[in-house]
DNA sequence: TTGTCATTTCAGAAATTCCTGAACATATCG
DNA sequence: CGATATGTTCAGGAATTTCTGAAATGACAA
C-alpha cells in the first residue's frame, strides 16, 4: 500500500471492523478505500492498491453491488468500469439499514409471526411463547420507528436527532398543551373525575 | 434436541443470525435457548440439549458474560451455577446498544478524531479528510442520539419510538411556535452540509 | 485432609471461510 | 480475423475460526 498513511490506517482498520459484523476483511477494506477516493476507482487499481488478487477484489465489488453500497460509473476513454461510494453519508447510513434489516430483522419478524400463530402446549411452551411475544413486540415498535424516519428528509432527520432525548420533554409539554386545550389528558384513558 | 419444535427453530434461527454478527453459532443457540426458558438452566443441560460438548458451553457463556447478557444465579440444594437472560426485553436490548457501541463504534470515533487532528497534505488526502470529517460528523449524531435516549425510561423510549416520524410534525409545530414568539428562526444556524 | 462435583483452559482436530491462480467469457480495437 | 484488455467463475490451497476431549483448577462437604 502507498496510500498516505491516515488512508492506510482508516482502510486497516474498517477491514477489522468489517470482519466483526458479516462482511469480511477484503470487502470492509475496499469500501474504505472508495469511501475515501476523490475519483471513481477501477478493480485493477484497487487490487493493487490493497495488495489482493484481482479475483478477490472482483468478488467484494459484487458483494458491495448486492448491498447496494457502490455505484459502478464509466469514464470517457477508459474502457474500464470504475467504482464510487455514494457522496452523501447519510445515503449510505439509510441503505445500510434497508439492506441490514431485510437480511437479518424480516426474517427473525416472520420466524417469530409464525411461531406466534400456533396455541402453546404446556407450561414451557407458553412461558417460551410470551417470550416471543415481548420479542416481536420490540423489534416490530423498532423497525416501525425506522420506517417513519427513514421517509424524513436528511435536514428533518438530523434536526430529530440533535434534539436526542429533549424530544421526551417537548412530549411532555404538548401533552400539557393538547391537555389545557382540550380539558383532558390524553394519555389517562378515566380519570375519576370523568367518571 | 428434545425441544418444542417452535423453540428448536427459534434456537436454531438464532444460531444462524448470530454467525451473521460477530457473533458465532454455538453462542447465538445458547443466548436463544436461555432466552425462551422458563428456568435458569446450568451449563451441562444447555450442553445436553444443544448437542455441544460442555467446554465449548463454558465459553460460550464466558462470552455472553463479557457482554453482560445473562445472569448467574445458584439455586438453593444445586452446586451448579445457572444462568438466566434479563425478564425484559428492553433490557437486553439496551445491553446490546451500549456494548456494540463499546467495541464497534469507539473505536472508530477514536480513529478519527485522531486522523482529523492532522493537517491533509496535497489534494487525495485533502479529501480523504473531508470524507471522514462527514463520516465522524454522521456517526456522533447517531451515538450522540443513542445517549440521549438511553436515559429515558422505558416508557418513554417506547412512547418516542410509537411517535416515530410524526415526531417531525411536533417539530415543525414547535418551531413555528418558537418562532412567532421570539420573532426568529432558530434553526438558522450554520448548517453542517456544506463541502 | 480426601473425594466428588463443577468449571476452565488449551492443544490440536474439524469445520468453515477466505483468497488465489488459472481457465473461461466477453468486449473492443486494429 | 487475431490481439489485447477487462471481467467472472471456481477448484482447491491457505488462513481462520470453531469445537472437542483431556487435563488442570477450583470449590466444597465430610
Amino acid at each position: 500500500m502507498d496510500l498516505p498513511p491516515s488512508t492506510a490506517a482508516f482502510v486497516l482498520h474498517f477491514g477489522e471492523m468489517g470482519s466483526r459484523w458479516g462482511i469480511n476483511r477484503t470487502v470492509g477494506q475496499i469500501y474504505a478505500l472508495l469511501f475515501l477516493s476523490d475519483r471513481p476507482l477501477p478493480a485493477d487499481e484497487i487490487a493493487t492498491q490493497l495488495g489482493f488478487s484481482r479475483s478477490n477484489v472482483s468478488m467484494g465489488l459484487k458483494e458491495l453491488e448486492n448491498w447496494r453500497l457502490i455505484k459502478l460509473q464509466h469514464l470517457p476513454g477508459d474502457r474500464r468500469e470504475h467504482f464510487t461510494t455514494p457522496d452523501d453519508v447519510w445515503a449510505i447510513v439509510r441503505i445500510l439499514a434497508e439492506e441490514r434489516r431485510k437480511r437479518e430483522v424480516d426474517p427473525t419478524l416472520t420466524l417469530l409471526r409464525d411461531t406466534l400463530m400456533q396455541t402453546p402446549r404446556g407450561d414451557a411452551e407458553r412461558h417460551a411463547h410470551q417470550r416471543m411475544e415481548s420479542l416481536h413486540e420490540v423489534i416490530s415498535l423498532l423497525t416501525g420507528w425506522m420506517d417513519d424516519v427513514q421517509k424524513l428528509p436528511d435536514e428533518r432527520l438530523v434536526a430529530l436527532l440533535k434534539l436526542g432525548g429533549r424530544v421526551a420533554r417537548v412530549l411532555e409539554a404538548t401533552d400539557r398543551f393538547h391537555e389545557i386545550v382540550t380539558g383532558r389528558d390524553k394519555n389517562k384513558r378515566r380519570t375519576p373525575k370523568e367518571g
